[in-house]
DNA sequence: CTAATAGTGTCTATTAGACAGTATGTT
DNA sequence: AACATACTGTCTAATAGACACTATTAG
């Protein structure tokens, strides 16, 4: 039979906390970018990719493989409060895009201990990151195609190649919802190849009806670059005049103009807030 | 300096958990269903309501307060059979569904000491529920207006109201994200004012694009109740052809009718998958 | 007959998709 | 000149919104 208590305070000065096992928790975060690959024709436009950053483990454990990067929550720190401080540590922006995803909390997934770990995603222009990346981080570009219900994820950064694939298979009767299985993965530890999906996807979905995209693009761009960025998001090309009338409300025409692109001028746009 | 290991083994075999202070972690669930409220009229249709289940606390913190069930997540259960296990306690229904909503981690949204807790929303057919209630829990009908970001949420079960508000201010520069504030609020223990918003929110939204209405309507039903649903999670009247098309190739006719009811009878449909 | 809901036809307005055409810089 | 991209006009198809009308039952 339990105590019984007159108070809060009283019951709090009296609660065991050790009551339940405890466990820890770690925050990774998915930080997405549009890498600009050079052409060797000077007429062409450069080929836009989506990418992602990731960090090579000096560590045990999964010494030598690539993970998000991520840290522990501490135990006085509110847990969106992690991924800001890691953040920081990574790049040296401020003022950046940043989600909640997903919890990820298998029993098994760190081999050390019991951990839950709570995924972000941050969307940044790296423009901006002026080369301050941490010694081990990396951008991979990221490729993707589904059949059959088989993602193949390929990532890559010029020197190495991450290829894994997840297999998606419907859980629940009247859902859109899936349950994720790793069937490939070599490079990447953790849980990390459910993540990235799982960015992936909501990143795709929510372009469509979110302003978020704009977190990845310079101040000034044209409408080009701007539908690159939504074609490689989407996976598929868009007919130009309807992407314009779709876009036409979120973004400003300026006087400025990029040229030296040997063809027409295009106008440099900024992103209009509402 | 740390020590060098030769071996994942190695390393793991002289892991100090107790490097990082560790905390607790719970899982809470909104359970949401449509209720029916009797008419006087014989014609009339009864009216619908979209409501959530709560429990009484019977003990400290936040005795006498409600709730939404839920409970500590185990150190060797896998995070999402948390609320499977509540679920199966708080109702005998199977096969429910469930998906994971947010994870609130605020470093004091508990007074006995650092937990986190990640929310699930459940929807079922409160039908199927042949009325094996736990005693201290009970339905409460949901209605809520926004009006200039605040959100005036109410709950009522009958016999009790609980009123709660809660503050929308826009966070990043161009997201859609809010940061949320609860402004008011008696009767609801922790930040489940919060964790409520959050499902409604996202039902509203997922109503439009996936088909787990379903999962809160009996096997047979009419198009009207069907849209009475609808309505009452948007929070908007709609119009008959309109709604008619567009769930058009969602739902399967049946043989069987409803009447009995004053008017013309009305045809039962079922859902149709994909 | 009447109140109340069920169910359909159709017109219009808006939005999305497609294609063709014109414009203009660099080498 | 020619290539590559920028940008626009317009036709058509599909979808959404609105309204009016007919149908059918219990009391």
């Amino acid at each position: 039979m339990e105590k019984k208590y007159n108070s809060e305070e009283e019951f709090l000065k009296d609660y065991d906390s050790s009551r339940f096992e405890k466990l820890s928790m770690t925050a990774d975060i998915l930080i997405f970018s549009i890498s600009d690959e050079a052409t060797n024709n000077y007429r062409k436009l450069s080929k836009k990719h989506f990418s992602v950053l990731l960090v090579k483990r000096d560590d045990y454990p999964f010494k030598d493989k690539w993970c998000l990067p991520g840290g522990f929550v501490q135990i006085d720190e509110d847990l969106e409060d992690a991924p800001k401080r890691i953040l920081a540590k990574e790049t040296n922006i401020h003022n950046i895009y940043l989600e909640q995803l997903y919890t990820f909390g298998a029993v098994n997934r760190d081999p050390r201990m019991r951990i839950v770990s709570t995924s972000y995603m941050a969307l940044i222009d790296k423009n901006r990151l002026n080369d301050k990346l941490h010694k081990n981080a990396s951008w991979f570009n990221i490729s993707i195609t589904e059949d059959n219900n088989i993602v193949d994820i390929c990532l890559e950064n010029g020197i190495e190649e991450i290829k894994f694939k997840i297999k998606k298979t419907l859980k629940e009767l009247t859902t859109d919802r899936y349950k994720f299985e790793v069937l490939e993965n070599d490079k990447l530890a953790f849980d990390h190849p459910l993540v990235i999906l799982a960015g992936i996807e909501r990143l795709k979905n929510k372009i469509e009806y979110t302003d978020i995209v704009f977190n990845m693009m310079p101040e000034y761009f044209t409408l080009g670059e701007l539908q690159q960025v939504y074609e490689i998001i989407l996976g598929k090309k868009l007919l130009d005049p309807a992407f314009r009338r779709i876009i036409a409300d979120k973004v400003e025409k300026t006087d400025k103009m990029k040229t030296g692109g040997g063809h027409r001028p295009s106008v440099l746009f900024k992103y209009k807030k509402h």
